[in-house]
DNA sequence: TTAGGGTTAG
């Protein structure tokens, strides 16, 4: 029968804290530290009656202390603790677990040192506590120094120690210290290979877990429920299902079917590996199912696209289950939310969750980031990032991919660049994440540095995103065989790198290669899906392949069982547009199944100048600008166009329009690289320190091509003859891309190319002039524009004169 | 009378 103890005869409570302990030179507990208050109501329940009537001996308190331990009143156990003998290791063994057990991490440690400062000495015991608490911490170092202790006194083989050690090592990421503690190892036990097996599961590092738990088994040990929990979790990181449905057999087998964490475990494995029906199967069969259980389902559904799902099974977790959605159940949520474009609705979770004290969360706020990143809501994100008190890697990571998803490079490479400065190790998603705003800022030269810092931190044999965005890096910066030696170097090539590398030689102009590079992807067993597509058809458009270009588009559906998207009827528009068949564009959009978006408009808008229509063009402006009132580069093809008719007053207008949107032209900027050196020209700006070198090129140049028409007084002649009084603001013969050509074609070596990189879509006459250079030169001059890369040769472009 | 490994989350 349970008796209560009161504690009812100590006195005020001596010097106990919770702070960090740091050991000091002379006695640190003679002066004053901050204090706990005596708990109103110091209970114990024990169950030997003869306890209520003695004075409470040593074991009778040391009886107390495990009670208070065991219920979590920490504060109660630490009161204790400062009043009684507490000079002997079995104490200090209970007080540091507490703490450890609690969460308390630092507190553990401080706990540990103070035992050594008073005396006592740590035992086998006393280690695992301390490990647990360093893991907590995260910190390598003094997990190292209790190491170092350890090897001193002689424990560092105990098989209890060992296996904490693994555990320490491979939760702090140090994963071959971790390794040589089991290898060495005498003696290994279930637990040893659990830690292991779990620790490898830890780092991400699903393949050697799961080879970890075979080997384990092979050997003759049994595995238990958490060999199962980790093999599973290991093979949720894989995507492996063949493996988890055979551990799930190894799972009844074994009779663990009905443990509620290895059901959990299912569900994750099922749900992550793409079967959300084996899931749900799982996910019914329990009996008493708990939050986490309904979270995990809610998760599958998610990552399995079944969104509605995913909101029907939190209702029922609130009607059938009777439980409430906690923080984890809206991180869940707000990817659905992202990816269905709700953004009303995830905004209403926000709101939920703030009603609710579910903030501040730094997981639930990092998914919040995320979550309005992706909606295009950056504002929002950026509210929701500053609020953030303590930010950690994933939270950086999710506000840097919100700027480049947003287009706002300049701001995400500075983000990137401020987190070096911070004590955060940026990790591969920083880079997957970054890498797109490297690919369109950054030269060639500064694109090779951060594939350099990159190899160096061990990041890309292993991880296919990291590959995959290094490929669109250089191809992007201009450097189309590096990307090809960089996807042909591979590993493990999915379905990204294929399109990726499709893309890569689709803005490059070669499109043959592309739909080379498409069959072999299908010959290799990869499934195209719909970035496949826009892939393709992006490169059929480019490199004017119209028949190829129509037989793939109807292929989608017929073939492969894909509905075209928006981004693929653009494709074909733009495909459309080169024929410079108007009025088959104008059905083609109003036949579209799809709500046609201003870049549709825009694909039109584009075909229009192209043919010179315009009207069709004023009509296309003004549905892209409905929908998007801040597409400068509408505004500015309308107003070319004008100008090319001599409308001048309608030019005018155009201006007057843009100013009271707040808008401004985007500056025309070129760079060209030198020995590593970049050198930036930006247009109507002659204040360059290389213009007078610049200007005799272009003279030379000039008289070179003299007997020929010059390509802008062909243009301008047809121009009406009172218009040719009119001022142009913006001469062609002041765009910086012939400047940044012109450099650099006395800037680097004779016969290689020239590699130009524009920040906005080149001009006719600028396209006219760079044909004529590479024709009386002899050599390529290779100019990335803000779409394509136009390749000029003996005089012609890749793209066929169209844009 | 104290030990190690474990479920859902960015």
């Amino acid at each position: 029968m349970a008796a209560t103890l009161l504690l009812h005869n100590f006195n005020s409570p001596r010097i106990v804290s919770l702070n960090h302990f740091e050991p000091p030179k002379t006695n640190p507990f003679a002066v004053t530290r901050p204090r706990f208050s005596k708990p109103n109501q110091l209970q114990i329940t024990h169950s030997k009656a003869s306890n209520i009537l003695a004075e409470p001996t040593h074991f009778t308190l040391i009886d107390a202390l495990c009670s208070f331990i065991d219920s979590g009143s920490i504060e109660n156990a630490l009161y204790l603790f400062e009043e009684m003998n507490h000079s002997d290791t079995f104490t200090w063994n209970i007080i540091i677990k507490g703490l450890a057990h609690k969460g308390l991490f630092k507190e553990a440690v401080s706990y540990f040192r103070r035992m050594e400062f008073e005396g006592a000495r740590p035992d086998k015991f006393t280690y695992p506590f301390v490990l647990k608490a360093c893991s907590g911490l995260l910190s390598l170092k003094e997990g190292e120094k209790v190491h170092a202790k350890l090897i001193k006194v002689g424990l560092d083989l105990d098989v209890y120690v060992c296996n904490s050690l693994i555990s320490m090592y491979m939760k702090v990421g140090c994963v071959e210290l971790g390794e040589n503690v089991f290898k060495e190892m005498p003696v290994r036990d279930l637990v040893s290979w659990n830690s292991i097996i779990s620790g490898y599961q830890f780092i991400g590092d699903g393949l050697s877990s799961l080879v970890c738990l075979r080997e384990m088994v092979l050997i003759g040990i049994r595995p238990d429920k958490f060999s199962f929990i980790s093999g599973l979790g290991a093979c949720s990181i894989e995507g492996c299902q063949r493996n988890g449905k055979e551990i799930h057999c190894q799972v009844i087998k074994n009779g663990f079917e009905m443990d509620f964490m290895v059901e959990t475990s299912l569900i994750d494995m099922y749900g992550k590996c793409g079967n959300a029906v084996y899931a749900e199967r799982v996910f019914d069969m329990i009996v008493n199912k708990n939050t986490v259980a309904w979270n995990a389902m809610v998760a599958g559904y998610v990552s399995n696209a079944c969104f509605s799902e995913s909101f029907s099974c939190v209702k029922k977790m609130q009607e059938v289950g009777k439980l409430r959605p906690d923080g984890i159940t809206m991180i869940n949520l707000l990817p659905a939310c992202a990816q269905m474009g709700a953004l009303l609705m995830g905004k209403s979770i926000h709101a939920s969750a703030i009603r609710k004290g579910f903030l501040p969360h730094i997981v639930l706020e990092t998914a919040l980031v995320d979550f309005y990143g992706r909606c295009g809501t950056l504002k929002l994100a950026k509210h929701v990032f500053m609020r953030i008190s303590e930010k950690n890697l994933a939270s950086w990571n999710a506000m840097i991919a919100a700027y480049v998803q947003n287009g706002q490079y300049s701001e995400a490479l500075d983000m990137f660049q401020d987190i070096w400065y911070k004590s955060v190790k940026p990790d591969a998603i920083t880079f997957a994440s970054i890498l797109p705003a490297y690919a369109e800022l950054t030269s060639l030269s500064e694109g090779r540095q951060i594939h350099a810092v990159i190899t160096k931190l061990g990041l890309t044999s292993s991880n296919t995103i990291i590959s995959n965005t290094i490929i669109y890096l250089y191809a992007k910066c201009g450097d189309l065989q590096t990307a090809r030696r960089c996807f042909d170097g591979m590993f493990c090539k999915d379905v990204v790198s294929w399109n990726t590398i499709i893309m890569a030689y689709a803005i490059h102009g070669f499109g043959r290669i592309s739909i080379q590079l498409f069959h072999e992807m299908i010959e290799h067993g990869i499934k195209p899906n719909k970035s496949s597509f826009v892939s393709l058809l992006s490169s059929c458009s480019i490199s004017g392949m119209v028949d190829e270009g129509w037989e793939y588009f109807n292929s989608m559906k017929r073939d492969y069982g894909i509905d075209p998207g928006i981004e693929h009827f653009g494709c074909m528009l733009d495909l459309i547009g080169r024929t410079g068949n108007l009025d088959l564009a104008k059905r083609f959009i109003e036949e579209m199944p799809l709500v046609p978006t201003a870049r549709i408009w825009g694909s039109l808008l584009a075909a229009s100048r192209k043919a010179n229509d315009i009207e069709l063009a004023e009509v296309a402006a003004k549905h892209a600008l409905s929908l998007e009132h801040d597409n400068t580069g509408c505004y500015i093809l309308l107003s070319n166009m004008y100008a090319e008719a001599g409308r001048w007053e309608d030019v005018e207008k155009i201006k007057t329009l843009m100013i009271q949107e707040g808008l401004a032209k985007t500056m025309g900027c070129s760079t060209v690289e030198t020995d590593y050196k970049i050198h930036r020209f930006v247009d109507q700006d002659r204040s360059n320190a290389q213009m007078n070198m610049v200007n005799d090129v272009m003279g030379i140049i000039s008289k070179m091509t003299a007997d020929k028409e010059d390509a802008y007084a062909h243009r301008i002649t047809k121009l009406k003859r009172t218009d040719l009084t009119r001022k142009r603001p913006n001469l062609p013969e002041n765009h910086s891309v012939r400047w940044a050509i012109s450099f650099g074609l006395i800037s680097t070596e004779l016969g290689s190319p020239v590699l130009v990189r524009k920040n906005i879509r080149i001009c006719e006459d600028c396209h006219n002039v760079a044909k004529k250079i590479s024709k009386i030169t002899k050599r390529e001059i290779i100019v990335g524009d803000s779409k394509v890369f136009h390749h000029f040769q003996d005089g012609n472009c890749f793209c066929g004169d169209y844009w």
